[in-house]
DNA sequence: TTAATATCCTACTAAGTTAGTAGGATTTGT
DNA sequence: ACAAATCCTACTAACTTAGTAGGATATTAA
């Protein structure tokens, strides 16, 4: 499961991205359009800027917009911003390894499986923009 | 990420499907071998039997075994026992099902890329048994 | 220059989940 | 009867999630 901050971070940037059209957007009309907690977002669109994603300006006329083009966004490096890692297991992880200290590593029975599930998963994550969900 | 617990069955039932030769094998022995708390795995066991997993015997010789044979035991029906669903997204769950209440399900742009994620994965998933991951 | 409007920042909190531990009750075979 | 195993209930510490509160700071327009 993705968190809940994590699922309003993509409803906003996809929001963003639809509306905007060099206009920045306020915090308040995601909020309110998308049904998502005010104080809540403002914490994620502050993290996204953080992160590199969005670009903010303070002040009357302020608001939020892409860095990039939402074609070059993909979803996966919002989640991975978001909630950490992709992968099912640490020890599987490409962005977030972390050994499994009670196991051995090298005769794991199931990490070829978790390996497969990653890859098919971050096949699609990585593999879609907010450009190409904003077309459904 | 699949929790601790979860992977504890796994192993757990990876060692019983490989040691046991009919023979029932105890929690000791699995907690020993496989690193895992001894009490923990007791409740983890105790909960793998009562969802038709696992037989088990009190007393002296006792012990568990597979109810079913370990070709038939797939790892998408331990991972909803241990950690409920596999969908990223409640909305996209098949056995968990939950709608998401502020949102417009009908017109929800993120929804049909977690259901090729979760397609994708339970193919893994319900594709692989316990027999298949002791091959390896 | 001041008022209005935004984002920015720190701190806090309630509820839920995770990863166990503790202590004994019950059953079974020898 | 005794030893050895599972069974069961209750508890806990630490962490995560999903926020809320209250104000500081920056920007623009009048």
């Amino acid at each position: 499961m993705i968190s809940k901050k994590c699922k309003y971070a993509l409803k906003a940037l996809l929001y963003i991205s639809k509306n905007s059209g060099g206009k920045a957007i306020l915090t308040s009309s995601i909020a309110q359009d998308e049904n998502i907690p005010r104080k809540f977002l403002e914490s994620i669109l502050r993290s996204l800027r953080n992160n590199q994603i969005l670009y903010s300006k303070r002040g009357k006329e302020g608001g939020f917009l892409l860095l990039r083009d939402p074609k070059e966004i993909y979803i996966v490096e919002i989640m991975r911003i978001m909630d950490g890692p992709v992968a099912m297991l640490p020890c599987v992880s490409l962005n977030y390894y972390q050994s499994c200290e009670e196991c051995d590593e090298k005769n794991c029975a199931i990490k070829g499986m978790f390996e497969t599930i990653r890859d098919k998963t971050l096949e699609v994550l990585g593999g879609t923009s907010l450009h190409d969900l904003n077309l459904k």
